[in-house]
DNA sequence: TTAATCATGTAACACGTTACATGATTGC
DNA sequence: GCAATCATGTAACGTGTTACATGATTAA
């Protein structure tokens, strides 16, 4: 997937290993995270199998630039990819395992968890402007047939962020709601 | 992650590997995906630490059991888990890494794309039952306390599968419009 | 008789994370 | 003078996936 992810950037023109950090970090954080370490070492998987080509850009003062470019074979296969069916779905969330567990803990602590969780923001400015960034926009601007899809994942982070403050609203009712039940049960024991 | 999900399983009662594969498979399927083989691997890391304790069961015509039980030292790492306010928030969407990319194909392969999409359900029933095998159901009777929480999850689950079809729809209509303005633009080139 | 369930795992590979290593240039 | 940016990566480890291997019992 990073793999295929990696092919289509370098699709949008030649690219090095630097800049593609540089876009996950910048226009693709909000759905998947890559490493430098990780983009070298598919970089060179890559190269092996024949779907990009390295070219060194010697600098002054600088250590030479290694710029990959995609080959037709590697056109193929990011068609092939985009086409094929198979799709993981899964997602392993972290937040909800600990949730899971949480009745190991007084509902209190976990409130404060809920709390601090529901203030949390991916798209700082509440996702009004696009994640993406200045060479993206620019690419954005000359192609905006390709842009909607961008803007569309935008979307997709923008309602899932809101959906988690929804879930997060209800996870604090519920366990407020919890909390006044045990009381007036402690209230009922003492006047028994 | 997953090891510190096993061990929660492990404290709400002894249990062996399968069973443990049965509750990942059955109950929390919506937020995380365990193979035998890994949860093989984790529980041996577990023994060692001395989170966990293994009993070898003899079986009449099975092979043995192996039931793990927890230390009071793999209490102490469940509770020291839950309380850690360290949460990685990231999740690797190969959904969304593919529709940034569908701008190589025409929009309407990405509308079939879309409306399958649209229709997969994670709930078959819609969400409306408990997504519990026998097990855990029996658990969540006797431990309501516990039980608050499971049901956080599956309404987590519910959300955002709801969030999703939502999304899919504004994708359909997104691309449905875009396809119409150019329909449109090709008139207009007849015209002239 | 066929599939599902109970019950154990291993091996190899693929993918993701953390930490380390180097060094000039540019802007505050 | 210091931090950030540009630019390259490696090593070790941790986690997840796929395929394989075995074999009795039970329900349709």
């Amino acid at each position: 997937m990073l793999r295929h992810g990696i092919l289509g950037l370098i699709n949008n023109g030649a690219k090095t290993g630097y800049e593609i950090m540089t876009v996950f970090r910048d226009s693709l954080h909000h759905f998947w995270a890559a490493q430098t370490s990780q983009i070298y070492r598919e970089l060179r998987t890559m190269e092996r199998l024949g779907w990009i080509t390295q070219t060194r850009v010697p600098q002054s003062g600088r250590p030479d630039k290694n710029v990959f470019s995609i080959t037709p074979s590697g056109h193929e296969e990011l068609l092939r990819w985009l086409r094929d069916p198979d799709m993981p779905l899964k997602f392993n969330n972290p937040f909800l395992m600990k949730t899971f567990f949480m009745g190991e803990l007084p509902p209190e602590e976990n409130l404060a968890f809920f709390r601090a969780f529901r203030d949390i923001a991916v798209f700082p400015d509440g996702g009004k402007q696009a994640a993406l960034n200045a060479d993206m926009y620019r690419q954005a601007m000359d192609h905006p047939e390709k842009a909607i899809y961008w803007k569309l994942t935008i979307e997709f982070g923008r309602m899932y962020e809101k959906m988690q403050r929804e879930w997060c609203e209800y996870c604090i009712h519920t366990l407020e709601d919890f909390q006044r039940i045990m009381e007036s049960k402690k209230e009922e024991e003492k006047e028994s």
